[in-house]
Order: structure tokens, then sequence, then C-alpha cells
DNA sequence: TATGGTCAGTGCATCGTTACACCGATTTCA
DNA sequence: TGAAATCGGTGTAACGATGCACTGACCATA
């Protein structure tokens, strides 16, 4: 059963290696129809598929995308990095899948190893307000496609950005919650210090202030350290979040935009505990979108991200322009997020 | 920027390139320490790291582990690779990840593309009966490990697998049922021609004819051809049962068994359409514990699959068996599952 | 009939690493 | 003391695909 190669397809087709190349590589435009059948025919009876590792030690590329996610433990990123798996298997591609867990640091390694590897093209899913940790490698030729990061002002030219528009996204939760009577809402989140967070304040901001009310008036959760917490672990967040603010029922909001749909569901589970009702006391909206949003008890409402498209597009990206050696400056896609109302929002009582 | 090569390495330790293979491939004792410490610190000044392509085509080998697994969309599944990637990266391997769907055809060709692009050990996520579709790859030298499905009378010798006892899991989570004094428990699920599902199947018939009854007493839900149903859709599985098993309220049941948390999520979400309410009046019992089961209201009683430990077992046995060319036969691995009791099971009213 | 230009295809060096055969210098031991 | 074994290490030929420089054969033109 030894493997077959490029040399027992020439001999089967009659011709030299070198014109199996061609014609693997598309510069059949060299050859006569004749002989590029006889090779096609070859190909076929001896089952010959090219191997990856010799074309790659040549020259110096995979066909593999790198896929860098926060952790696909998360529900969202799992379905995520399914749909781009999914995308990448219709170009021909394999995904190689890493977890940074949101650490810089395994986020730079990562990619350098990528890199090294011969993969060319990654998409990286991040929200690190700078990219400099990873700007070597981009300037020796990666081509970065960023996810859930919208392109920042000192970005590397090259690297392309996909992502809702988080700005708006904020503003229509905070809309919808303020549309339904509510008045004192609160935004529940870790860290915001990315920008992909902060752009959904902002837009929950614009919102409170567009209908006439301070920022400064509704009730404020400091948070923990939200270094200390992973994705798998937003639940946490929301959970706490709801203890501590309902701790004095005076200052409790009656509304919260949840940063997403798992600090959100770690929120109506903490209101749980403390005996109130998700949608009857107190309205809870997340983001994303994730499957479990629409199975919980309330359904849940939520910003969706539309991750299909998403997907799809960042994987045409990250292969085409891969193939051709453009240098062309990179672009940023903000696609609009969808609000899907459910029952964890209701007009005020 | 050009990379950094063996040769390079070799010339700052004043030494041959074979040397510094020898060094990298753990023959050194064939050296003397002053040189392997040239080397080391040759490798360390010069930041060399290893082609992966050359050493690949070199010996037909990769470092890489192949997981296919049904649907990274799936929050279990998500956790699961997950945890893979975590235990791989501690031994030093990158993950390579595939989304079978579930169809044995794609699981074929995944697995046959892996083999041909050298990866040597794959962990299999798959719940088909037979490995007929695998085996010609297995009999070639592939080092298979299958997760989530216990092995078989006709599986080849060197398989190894990785598991949680089922057929007990299932008696524990309907002995907890008829403990609480439920006795029409329905059991539900999509397809159960997987052994996984059939051992849990198994094991809820054990529990109900061990209590003195009869399972053909039970409240029976047929399902739908779950076939048409991939992982992501098994919360429609669940709901759809909802709606069947409780149109005739006198042959409904007051507990059930689902056969994993997302059907068991779906199927709380079906009694919810109807006005049920989990827990009260019915008994809701799922298999996984995925991190939504505890944020569910109300949460979820579940079995818990120890899906670390299960994770570093199979890395464990994919890499380290991989790494000695050995044929000993494989082994079986059947963990025990934990229930996890929260408050979707209640005691019988 | 020279000259030059296509066209279709080939030969060869090369990517970085590794296994194996081999080599000179010590050491061992009968 | 001489033959063999051991030690520490080196030289070289691959692994499979690729792309450049090249070669004949053929045609067109002056």
């Amino acid at each position: 059963m030894a493997r077959v190669t490029i040399q027992h397809v020439a001999q089967a087709a009659g011709v030299s290696p070198s014109t199996v190349s061609n014609f693997l590589n598309d510069r059949q435009g060299r050859m006569v129809a004749a002989t590029r059948t006889r090779i096609e025919t070859a190909i076929a009876e001896l089952g010959y598929r090219p191997n990856r590792a010799a074309r790659q030690l040549r020259n110096g590329k995979t066909q593999t995308v790198g896929l860098v996610v926060p952790s696909v433990g998360n529900p969202f990123w799992g379905a995520f990095a399914h749909e781009v798996e999914v995308a990448a298997l219709a170009l021909g591609c394999s995904v190689l899948l890493c977890n940074s867990e949101r650490d810089p640091e395994r986020e730079r390694r990562y990619v350098e190893e990528l890199w090294e590897d011969g993969v060319r093209s990654i998409i990286l899913c991040t929200s690190l307000p700078s990219l400099d940790h990873v700007s070597q490698v981009i300037k020796e030729g990666l081509r970065l496609v960023t996810f859930d990061r919208p392109a920042q002002p000192h970005d590397p030219e090259s690297v392309v950005s996909i992502s809702i528009d988080n700005n708006v996204g904020g503003q229509v939760a905070t809309a919808h919650l303020l549309e339904l009577g509510h008045t004192r809402i609160a935004f529940v989140s870790g860290s915001i210090r990315s920008v992909n967070r902060s752009a959904r304040y902002r837009g929950y901001c614009d919102a409170i202030e567009a209908a006439g009310l301070s920022v400064a008036d509704m009730p404020h959760w400091t948070g923990l350290d939200a270094d200390l917490f992973g994705d798998v672990e937003a639940a946490e967040v929301g959970r706490a979040a709801a203890k501590d603010l309902f701790a004095d029922p005076a200052t409790a909001p009656t509304a919260v935009v949840a940063i997403n749909d798992m600090t959100a569901l770690g929120f109506c589970r903490g209101l749980r505990d403390l005996g109130l009702k998700v949608g009857r006391d107190v309205s809870v909206i997340g983001f994303d979108d994730i499957i479990l949003a629409d199975l919980y008890d309330p359904p849940l409402t939520s910003v969706r991200q539309p991750i299909t498209r998403m997907a799809q597009l960042a994987v045409s990206e990250a292969v085409e322009r891969g193939s051709n050696e453009s240098t062309d400056p990179g672009s940023s896609v903000l696609l609009r997020a969808e609000l899907v109302v459910r029952e964890s929002t209701a007009r005020l009582a």
C-alpha cells in the first residue's frame, strides 16, 4: 500500500513529473488537450492525492486556515468554529483550531506557531485594542482576518475585520428596553477593555442619552476584576452581577443589557436565586443569540450575530486573499446585528 | 528574516546537522554532555524551531492529533474539543478539528484525509455500531481512539475506547426518578441506533424492570425519523417529544429521561409551550451535564460525563501509543458517570 | 535557406530533516 | 599485543513536489 506519488502519475500518463505538476498548478495553458486528459485519467485511476508536506516544504505554504478563538467551550465560539469549518471545507481547506483563552500571550504564541508551520491565513477572534502582539508576523506576510473586533486606527493596513456593528447593536438593545418603558437600565459586563465590549457599552450610553436620560443615573455594576474570567465563566459574571445589583432594592434596575448571552443566562440564574422572575420582574437582553437563548425559560431576547454569513466572509477573505499575493489594503466589514425579541423582555409593569 | 534551519544551529554549535537531529530526536545517549549543552544554547539563541513540513515529509508522521466530533456547534462537543485541545497542548501537539455532522461518509473521508496528510492518531467521536468504514486505515497503522463509543466485539484489535458506562448511567438516572416516586417514566431520544444511546436505553429498561415495573407500561415516544436530526437539532427532538407525549394527559409521563442535555432542554422548552412547569409538573433528567444545565431555570438534573479526564485519557492514548510503534491490543475504558441532582427532578406530588 | 519565435514538454536543483552506513580514536579483553 | 567492541560523531541520500532554465520540433517570415 505504498503511497502514490506524482512520479507514478507521470509514468502512467507517459509524461514527466514536471508536466503533472504544471497540470496540478493550473498552468494548463502550456499543454495540449490530449495530455491533459491522459493526466486526468491517470490521477483518477491511481487515486493520487498530492502530499501536503512535500508541497509545503517546497513553497512554504499550507492549504490550512488557522482559527484562534477564545474557547470552543463557549457555545457561541463553538457554533462559530463550526460554521468556519463548514465554510473552509467548501473551499477545500482544513481548519487548525486553537483556543486562546483570551490570553494575549497565547494568542501571540499560537499565531507565530501557525505562521512558522506554514499557515498563511489566520482568523483571529480577539478583541484586544491593539494588534501589536502579532504585527511582526503580519509584516512578514500573514493574511489576518479579525473577527468580533472592528478595525482600529493603528491596525496594520492589510488586516481584514469582520464584525457586527456593536455600537448599533448596543443601541438597538437599549432602545428596545426604553420602548418597553424601562428607565432604570443596567449594563452588565466583565471587563470592557476590549473594543467590541466598549462599543456595545457606547451604544448603550448613546441610546440612554438619546432618550433624554443620563447614564450617570443608571444602576451601575463595577464588576469583579473581570480579567479573572474566561469565557466559560462569563455566566458567573452575570450571576454575581445579579446578586450585587439587587442587594439594595431601592437602587435596583428594572432591566439589564448583558454583554453576551452567557452572561445574560448567568444573570437570569442569579435572579432566580433571589426569587425574582425574568420577564415579569426584570427584563434581560443578551448578545449573540446562541442556540440556548431560544431554549431558555423564559426564552431570551438577544441581539443576533449572523455567524454563518460572517464565517463565510471570514474564510473567503482568508483563503482568497491568501491565494493572490495582493497587498491591497484590508477592509472592515460591519454587519448589521438583528434584534430577536423573545420573552425575557417585557413592558414595565 | 530567513528561516533558521538545523544547519544554522549545527554551525553555531560547531557540529554537523546530523548531531543536532540526533539531539532533537532524543538519541542523546550518543553524545557527550558538552556537545549537548552547546546545541541547547545554539537553539535557544537562534530561536530555532524545527520545520514540521520537512520532518513530516521525511518520516511520514505529524505531531498533530485529529479530532472528529459530530459538531462543535453543540455545547457538549465544543466543551470536549476544548478539553482535548488543552490536553494536546500540554503534550506539545496541535489538534486538527473536523465536524462529521454524524455522517458516516464524512467520517470516513475525514479519517482518510487526515491519514494521508500524515496524521497518525485520531480521536473519533462516533457512535456507529461498526468501524468498518475506517478499518482499512486502521490496518495501515492508524491509532484510533473512539470516544463516546465503547468497544464492540468486532472492532479492530488496536482500537482504544474511552466512554462513560452508559448503561450504568441510564440506570442511575432512571433509579433517581423511581426513588422520587415516579412510575410513569418516558425515555426520549432521537434514533437509538448508536451504541451509546442504546446502552443508555438498556440502562433505563434495566432500572425499570429492577423496580418491578414493566417497560411496556411506560409512555413511549417513537420519535421522528431521527436521522434527520443533527446534533444542533437535538433540542428540536425534545421539543417535539414533549408535544407528542402530552397530547393525551391520560397517558402522559410524570418524569422523563432524555438522551442528552440538549434534548432535555428542548423538552423543557416544549413543556413550557404547553404551560407545564418542569420540576413541579414533570421531572426531567438529561445526560452530559453541559455548562448550561446549571444555568437553566430550573437547573437541570443530569448525568455528568467527566470530560476533562476523558479528554486527557483520549489524548494521551492517541499520542503516547502513537510514539512507540507498539501493536499491543487496544483497551476499553469505561468511566463512571456521576449523577448531578438539581431542581428539574422532584418528588412526585 | 537562414533567422527567429512559439509551443509543448523536460531535467535538475531545491526545500529542511532524518536514517543509515560509515569512520577514526579509544578502550576492552583474551 | 592484536583484534574487536564501543564511543562520539559525520556524510549522504533520500522524502515528494515545484519552478526555472532549457530543449527540440514546428512554423512563419524575409
